[in-house]
Parts: C-alpha cells; structure tokens; sequence
DNA sequence: GTAGAAAGTGAGGGGCATCTCAACATATGC
DNA sequence: GCATATGTTGAGATGCCCCTCACTTTCTAC
C-alpha cells in the first residue's frame, strides 16, 4: 500500500506481512495480544518487528485505516443516511455498541487503552465528535432533552465498552444501557 | 481472634500480624496488591505467608469482615434505618457507591474479581439480596417502576465500581448512573 | 561477482508477580 | 535440657511479556 520509501524490498514485504498478521492478531484478540504472536503469525522474528515498527502503538497505527477506520467511516455513512436526527442518533449508537461487541480491537480502541496510538485516537475522536454532533443536532430538533449531554454519550458507550468483554459484568446492562438513551427522547420515534 | 487450634504460637502470632498488614495493604491498594508487599508489611517472609495461608483468595477471606462484612453490615443497618421503601433503596445505592468509590478493596469485592474468595463473595451476595430485596419492596409499594428490575440494580452498582477506579472512565459516569436510578421512581420522594 | 549497507534473528536481560523448597530456626512435650 | 515436630526463610524457578543487540544473512548498486 503505501510503499515507504528507502526501504529494502524485503522488509517492505516484511512490514506488509506484518500488517496482515497484525490486522488478525487483533481483531481477534484485542490490541494487547502478546506482541510475539503476531511477528509468528506473520512468520517474522520480534526482533524484524521492532525493527519495522517501534512499538505497538506504531504498529496499531499501521493497521488503523483496515482494523478501525474503515469501520468508523462505513458507521459514519449509515448515520448520516438516516433520516431524522433521532434516527441518526439512534443508528449511531447502536452500531457503535455493536461494534464493540464484535470486535475487541474496536473496543479497545474506543476505551482509550493505547492512548499514545495517534492515528487510532485521532479516528476515536472523529467518530465521538459526530456523535456529539448528533446529540446537539438532536437538541435543536427538540427530539432529545437538553440533559442529555454529549459526555453522557460518552459514558452510556464507554459502559457498552467496559461490558462488552467483561464475562463478570451483569447479564442485563443492555438494558440500561438503551433505557439510558431511550429515556432521553422527548418526541414520538419519528422526527 | 479465631485462634486456630493446632498451630504453634509464633505461627499463631504471625498469622495475626499478616491479618493486620492483609486488611492495611488491601484497604490502600486493592485486594490485587502484591502479596510480597503484604509479607514485608506483616514483617515476615513470604514464604511464610504461603506457610500461613495458601493463596490470596484465602488471605482475603482471612480479612473478610474488617475488610467488607462491617462495612456491609452497617450499610444494612443504615438502609433499614430509612423511613420509606424508596429512601431505603436510595440509602443502599448512595452508600454502596460511596463505599466503592473510597475504598479500592471493596470495589474490587463487588465487582467479583477473586470469585475464589468465598466468604468474600458471599458477603456480597448478602448484600445484594438485600439490594434486590429493597427493589422489589418498592415495587410493592408503587414507588418504583417494574420496569427497573434487581439485575437493573446491580448493573448500575457494576457501572459505578467499574468507573470509580478507572482514570480514563468519562468524568460525566455518576450523572447517568444517578439518573438511571432516579428516572425510575413512581412517585414524588416521599413515599 | 562482490563489497558494503540494510535487514533479519533469537537468545538473553529486565520487570513484575507468583509460588516452592532445602537449609536453618524455635517452640513444646517429655 | 533435649529431641523433634512445627515454622521460618529467601534465593531462585516459573510464567508472561517487553525490548535489545551482537551476530548472521540478504539485498542491491556498481
């Protein structure tokens, strides 16, 4: 893909290997899998993968265009196609949840771990901003109650986060979750 | 205190100092704190902790009621000290809040890591009987919507412990845990 | 071809915590 | 007193994971 430049072939071709094994490596295990499964899974040695990438935040940010972007961008789309700012809102926060459910990379990128993974906050940060976006979008279309805030957005998909792969966590914390969010509308489900 | 019988009196005696280090360490930095750090605490190898005691889960039962039981008797107390079903409910949930919020063992207690710790998690299983007891009171008595069911109760207690001890947890966490609760109320607060 | 720069390798060192065990100490019963 | 069962000790083994670097291999430009 973006072939850096003044890099010998091999480790061009090593660097990709390492993307793709990355890529696996957390989107089924999450961005703290041991860093010497993926150099084996992309049949490298640790030490080509510190060479290629500094650190594992460098790595993440490798990755982060296929591991969280275009996921991001493909949320953001739907969004934006709903019609009614509560739809928006709506289809936004479920996605988002249900993204962090099925993906533990995503999750962890949404909770903030790595913080120092540049490129995958900076794509967080994105998304959190449309999604504090919609809140205001939907306050003005008086379909959400001002006490509703962007940070309680925040908060109610941080829960979703912190739930979505803790075994210990209560069966039901969808259920406050959506009544969270569902409790805060103040028209009827289509405006 | 419980002297256990068929032990030699240093043995004793050194099982009392690892009690008193136990409660001291675990109060200040969670029941995960180095067991080692508990040993130089007590004033006594560590050898001789896993002499004494097996594992941590046994420490942490050995410390259970100054750790958690006095604390959750008094919350009990106190909760049944309310006038009405509705103040006993919001008495237990303030104050299990308040409990998790200042001390880092207890949170740890009620969010069950260390589900090994069975005098420990049966504490709290007492008291979120009583949690669940208190829901079911007040839908009996009409102040508080079915809606809110005692898994509701424990998710919102989960969410609490869970972002109390977490820096990156977003600073707006008590609003939607207050509002969570108190969107559920029937009535006007005093019944 | 070949030299020399670039890259690859993986054992090993470091951190952190758990847990063990052979050598050493002491309380207790006679 | 003294034997001995009972305890204590702490260095070191184990388990994870991170990261480095002296040595080997491979590319590539000439």
């Amino acid at each position: 893909m973006t072939a850096t430049p003044g890099l010998r072939r091999d480790a061009q071709a090593n660097l990709e290997k390492l993307r793709v094994a990355a890529l696996a490596v957390f989107s089924r295990r999450g961005l703290s899998a041991p860093l010497e499964d993926i150099a084996r899974e992309a049949g490298v040695s640790i030490g080509t993968l510190y060479n290629r990438v500094g650190s594992r935040e460098e790595l993440i940010d490798a990755v982060v265009d296929n591991l969280a972007g275009e996921k991001l961008k493909a949320l953001r789309d739907r969004t934006l196609e709903a019609e009614t700012p509560r739809a928006q809102l709506e289809t936004f926060i479920t996605e988002m949840i249900d993204l962090q459910l099925s993906d533990p990379a995503m999750n962890d990128a949404m909770l903030r771990r790595y913080p120092d993974a540049v490129l995958l906050i900076n794509a967080c940060e994105r998304s959190m901003a449309l999604g504090a976006e919609l809140v205001e979008t939907a306050h003005v279309a008086g379909v959400l109650s001002d006490e509703f805030t962007p940070e309680d957005l925040m908060t109610v998909l941080w829960m979703a986060g912190m739930a979505s792969h803790d075994p210990a966590a209560p069966h039901g914390w969808r259920r406050v979750v959506d009544r969270s969010v569902s409790a805060a509308w103040t028209d009827h489900p289509n405006s």
